[in-house]
DNA sequence: CGTATTTGACCTGCGC
DNA sequence: GCGCAGGTCAAATACG
């Protein structure tokens, strides 16, 4: 439970349930592996029947919410992915507004992100290249997660971290110069320098965004504990019935192990499945030999022709855990409320999510994407991936306002350190960037609702009142403008509900 | 009525 | 080459 271990899963044949203890109560874990070692994972572990499996976790403890996120640099259906580019959008995170895990405590902070931890990649093994003690979480030097320094002081309490590895092909091929925001989010241990992917990892654009969603969201005080795992090879995913592409070995998956979202998220079937901020639409269930959960296929329904995919199981090592198998890639950028409600209607009912808190998450989610791609490029994403792929003027952009990011996020830091609440101030950034504010709210006006806005949450003092109906409050999105964005979230719900 | 989900059949990759 | 298991398709069904 204390462990945080990342590892590159190229070729890697090992068991799954590696990458599922190494979040064991964690909530978030991620890896990347092959189908091939999926299937042969999944035929290791079988359990018995999960009754509590929800209440495992949430609400009732404090959460050991811990996450990884692997990544090659492209947009794996995996919000995390997207995050990369935008640093505003870090300050969301996918499929929190799905988990279900109330905050406990009363504290104006919220009790996943409490804690910070210094992430020491202390292992290196055929199947793990970094690996994190609970010890090192807990003595290392405080690891910085994004905004805020993360000073991890209690990590029984656990909390919500993200690891994002990238696979090591990835991290010393991909774009060996580009400056990760992660850098300023987890500062990985000497140890792991060690380890074939510490180096890129802590510049992993992935990592960057995972932290820097958790960093966001932290205030510090407690312990936050992430499996972000990464890796891709890089490898076009096609379908079979699709001759150009290549399947199953080789291909390039990204794996994340989540806390299994609250019933509230269940489908009619029971299954609960965590949207995140891209539109799925289930295309298949197939039951896993070995595993009692069945696997759900999804595909982005946001575009049509988006080959990205997703496979949706719940972990056999712990139920509570689902793992959310993530293949190809969007090819297009994030999916406008419209759009996500389009494909995730059902998936998503309104009725838990917008009562009373909504946050103005939509726009400030949407506005954290497009942020992003103004930050970086105001290229489509897909052709910002082109873009960094060829190391292009992006990436050199990039890093330039990596820095400007940094050294915001050091400010942000004293602001955390001073026991303030954390706000954001990225925004600045922004402004000093291609798009003015009013630009830049000026697009988020044309969102009505975006599923993001699941992933905001009031501020704390209103979450400890609603938390119980709303899982959302995971996160203190409103340190910047309590007030704008409590009209936001309003506004947000309201014409949401509307649809 | 339109859209999403369910589910059985079919296809493909992989191991033996 | 065969069989198994996973992945996808698409008709049927359910839902809003």
């Amino acid at each position: 439970m204390c462990s945080i271990f990342v590892s590159t899963m190229d070729n890697y044949q090992g068991d799954l349930t590696d990458i599922v203890r190494a979040s064991s109560g964690g909530a978030y874990s991620t890896t990347t592996t092959t189908s091939s070692s999926l299937s042969k994972a999944a035929t290791n572990n079988q359990f018995s029947h999960h009754h509590h499996w929800q209440q495992h976790h949430f609400p009732s403890d404090p959460i050991n919410f811990s996450s990884s996120v692997l990544e090659e640099g492209t947009n794996f259906g995996d919000p995390f992915s997207t995050l990369l580019r935008d640093p505003l959008s870090t300050m969301r995170v996918p499929f929190l507004h799905e988990l279900d895990f109330m905050p406990n405590s009363g504290n104006n902070s919220s009790p996943y992100f409490n804690n910070t931890a210094t992430i020491t990649a202390a292992t290196s093994s055929a199947e793990n290249i970094i690996s994190t003690s609970c010890g090192a979480l807990e003595h290392a030097a405080p690891a910085t997660f994004g905004a805020s320094t993360i000073t991890n002081t209690n990590s029984a309490t656990s909390v919500f971290a993200h690891k994002i590895l990238e696979d090591d092909s990835i991290m010393r091929s991909s774009r060996p110069s580009s400056k990760s925001i992660f850098s300023n989010m987890i500062q990985i241990s000497p140890n792991a320098a060690k380890l074939p992917l510490s180096q890129y990892d802590s510049t992993s654009p992935v990592m960057g965004a995972s932290a820097m969603v958790s960093g966001n969201m932290i205030n510090a005080t407690n312990t936050s504990k992430d499996c972000l795992v990464d890796n891709t090879g890089g490898v076009q995913i096609s379908s079979p019935r699709n001759p150009g592409l290549k399947r199953r070995k080789n291909q390039a998956k990204k794996v994340v192990c989540i806390p299994a979202p609250a019933a509230a998220n269940s489908r009619q079937t029971g299954e609960v499945v965590p949207s995140d901020l891209w539109a799925w639409r289930k295309y298949g269930q197939k039951p896993i030999k070995g595993s009692p959960y069945p696997r759900g296929y999804y595909r982005c329904s946001s575009s049509k022709g988006c080959s990205a995919r997703k496979q949706v199981e719940r972990s056999r090592t712990d139920p509570n855990m689902l793992v959310i198998t993530y293949t190809s890639e969007h090819n297009h950028p994030w999916p406008t409320q419209r759009n996500a409600l389009a494909g995730s209607s059902r998936s998503q009912p309104s009725k838990n999510n917008n009562n009373n808190n909504n946050a103005s998450t939509s726009k400030n989610s949407e506005t954290s994407h497009k942020g992003t791609t103004t930050t970086t490029t105001t290229k489509p994403k897909d052709e910002e991936q082109e873009s960094n792929n060829s190391e292009g003027n992006v990436s050199v952009k990039e890093e330039i306002e990596m820095e400007d990011i940094e050294k915001q996020l050091e400010m942000d830091d004293v602001e955390f350190s001073d026991g303030l609440s954390y706000k954001p101030s990225m925004l600045d950034n922004i402004s000093n960037n291609s798009q003015s504010h009013e630009d830049f709210f000026a697009e988020l006006g044309e969102i009505e609702t975006d599923p993001l806005n699941l992933l905001f949450t009031q501020d704390f003092n209103d979450q400890r009142e609603s938390k119980a109906l709303d899982p959302f409050h995971l996160f203190d999105w409103s340190g910047r403008d309590t007030n704008n964005n409590n009209n936001s979230f309003e506004e947000s719900s309201n014409s949401k509900r509307r649809l």
